[in-house]
RNA sequence: GGCUCGUUGGUGAAAUGGUUAACACAUUGCCCUCUCAAGGCAACAUUCACGGGUUCAAAUCCCGUACGAGUCACCA
């Protein structure tokens, strides 16, 4: 059977935006859906002027803190190598196979400067044209051509293509397509500065490297015959093309690198799980075919399937993200989850509280980990509050209640020897029932006493104990004060 | 403007010609409960952009319209 390669390939122009880990995370599941595939990282660097310096180390970065592993490429090497466009190119072949195309007549040299060209298509467009560019060098003499080369004048190679009859190719996702020839213009392989534009080497390395599955987004859809045509110019098996559908910010815009749109390092940032990120980005534009949502990246390999990818763009909900963090924050086990709060902790409190303790009363609360420093800041100092925070209607309490409880609990608690949980709980349920309140009339106002806020994590029992019995009879005594 | 693609609730979506259009997030209400969460239960599209057509039967097939997106670079 044939083995399935697929490709990430980016350029290396600033950090990983979502949309772009999404079709990398397409690529990899599609590849490893099968044992033997190959996923493999090309970076594109063609464009020099774009480039940015750390961009493909946010690239090496940010798939291997998701997992994509790739299985060749610039970091890792492989049969196929050099992964890295601007290494392919010294050895000239972009150059030469643009030659062979130049030579079977399905290319030619084009000395046409750029501006012409630009002021051309400005003239056609004022007057409501359509433009398709007619190269005059395509009439140029092989005698002339060459002169000019000599001379060094600087020259492109360009695609020619055939205006009549219409091409078409069959996409995975969207079916099959076909456009009129006559809308094709024929576009740039080899730039004047000698580096083939991505058009040109996409099909170039493609083919080198035995991709067959090709992964990109939907914006390549209405320029993939064209790459077709290059395919059949050179007599070489295409590859499949699946096309995904964009992730958009809005309604109206696809997310963007530009203006803060989340990228994977900001939601990392913001406290995210790099496998909640991912898993929430999979169902975005694919669905399973069971009921169900929460998938780890081996779980996704097996369940994902091309058929199921959507057509049409997919708003990025950021609550949902959220919530699927929190499903993956509370089902992860204690000890891993202490060892990833504990700096967030640390951030507001300083003091020496157990964190074993502090992670059970987070654990069911916190959906990111950046909210965890505020829950969480009564901790080390007592915040200043009103006596207002003691009446609550539903809890049936009042300043007055709240004095008579507290003095009551400050006793029980004050005679405790044993500081745990079981000990705390059974001392104040007791005296609950001894009392004959309702538990809420006892335990809100402690838990008020002891935090000075209207909201905890946890309530009045995991706070004491958090807190220790010093510190607890201390803002017990604190309260009572207030109260008079 | 030409070409290509898309349009199911606030959001992600299921359904692939045939009962009351799944499910999840969000929202609202109730329950549980010492607060907040978590958890449980319930409500939330007489309708699938709109208009025609085919059919005994259409969200599903066909045509048209509207709206939206992509593309038309020596950017990817």
């Amino acid at each position: 059977m044939e083995k399935i390669r697929t490709r990430f390939a980016p350029s290396p122009t600033g950090y990983m935006h979502i949309g772009n880990l999404r079709t990398a995370l397409y690529a990899y599941l599609i590849a490893k859906k099968h044992p033997d595939g190959s996923f493999i990282l090309r970076i594109e660097d063609t464009d020099q002027q774009r480039l940015i310096e750390g961009a493909t180390d946010i690239i090496f970065d940010t798939l291997k803190a998701c997992g994509l592993n790739h299985d060749e490429g610039p970091d890792v090497g492989g049969d196929f190598g050099p992964y890295v466009q601007s290494e392919r190119m010294k050895s000239g072949i972009y150059h030469k196979y643009a030659m062979e195309l130049v030579e079977k007549g399905k290319a030619h040299i084009c000395f046409c400067k750029e501006e012409d060209i630009q002021a051309q298509k400005e003239v056609a467009e004022a007057r409501g044209e359509s433009f398709i560019y007619i190269d005059p060098c395509k009439k140029l003499s092989k005698e002339e051509v060459e002169a000019r080369i000599k001379a060094g004048e600087p020259y492109v190679i360009r695609q020619n293509i055939d205006p009549n009859g219409t091409t078409s190719f069959h996409d995975e996702v969207y079916g099959t397509i076909s456009v009129d020839n006559s809308t094709l213009d024929e576009m740039i392989l080899l730039k004047s500065d000698g580096y083939p534009t991505y058009n040109f080497a996409n099909v170039i390395d493609d083919h080198l490297m035995a991709i067959t599955d090709v992964v990109r987004g939907n914006e390549y859809l209405s320029s993939t015959p064209k790459y077709n045509l290059i395919y059949e110019a050179f007599g070489w098996d295409k590859p499949r093309y699946i096309h995904c559908p964009p992730v958009m910010k809005d309604e109206h815009h696809k997310l963007s690198k530009r203006n803060g749109d989340a990228s994977f390092q900001d939601l990392v940032e913001k406290g995210y799980l790099p496998e909640a990120i991912l898993n929430y980005i999979a169902l975005l534009g694919w669905s399973p075919s069971e009921d169900r949502e929460i998938y780890s990246l081996p779980e996704l390999c097996q369940a994902f399937d091309v058929k199921r990818i959507n057509t049409s763009g997919a708003i990025f909900d950021i609550e949902k993200l959220k919530w699927m963090n929190g499903v993956y924050l509370r089902d992860m086990p204690m000890d891993k989850y202490i060892s990833l709060i504990k700096p967030y902790v640390s951030q507001s409190v300083k003091k020496d509280y157990p964190l074993t303790e502090i992670a059970a009363i987070l654990k069911e609360r916190a959906n990111t980990l950046t909210e965890i420093p505020e829950m969480l800041d009564f901790l080390d100092e007592l915040p200043d509050y009103d006596i207002d925070l003691f009446t609550n209607k539903k809890m049936k309490t009042t300043p007055e209640v709240a004095k008579k409880s507290l003095a009551a609990a400050k006793e029980v608690l004050s005679s405790l020897t044993a500081w745990n949980h079981d000990n705390i709980h059974d001392q104040l349920i007791t005296l609950a029932q001894k009392m004959e309140i309702k538990n809420g009339m006892l335990l809100y106002p402690v838990r008020v006493a002891l935090s000075g806020k209207a909201f905890t994590p946890g309530g009045a029992i995991e706070l004491s104990l958090i807190l220790g019995k010093d510190e607890s009879l201390k803002r017990i005594d604190t309260a009572l004060n207030k109260l008079g």
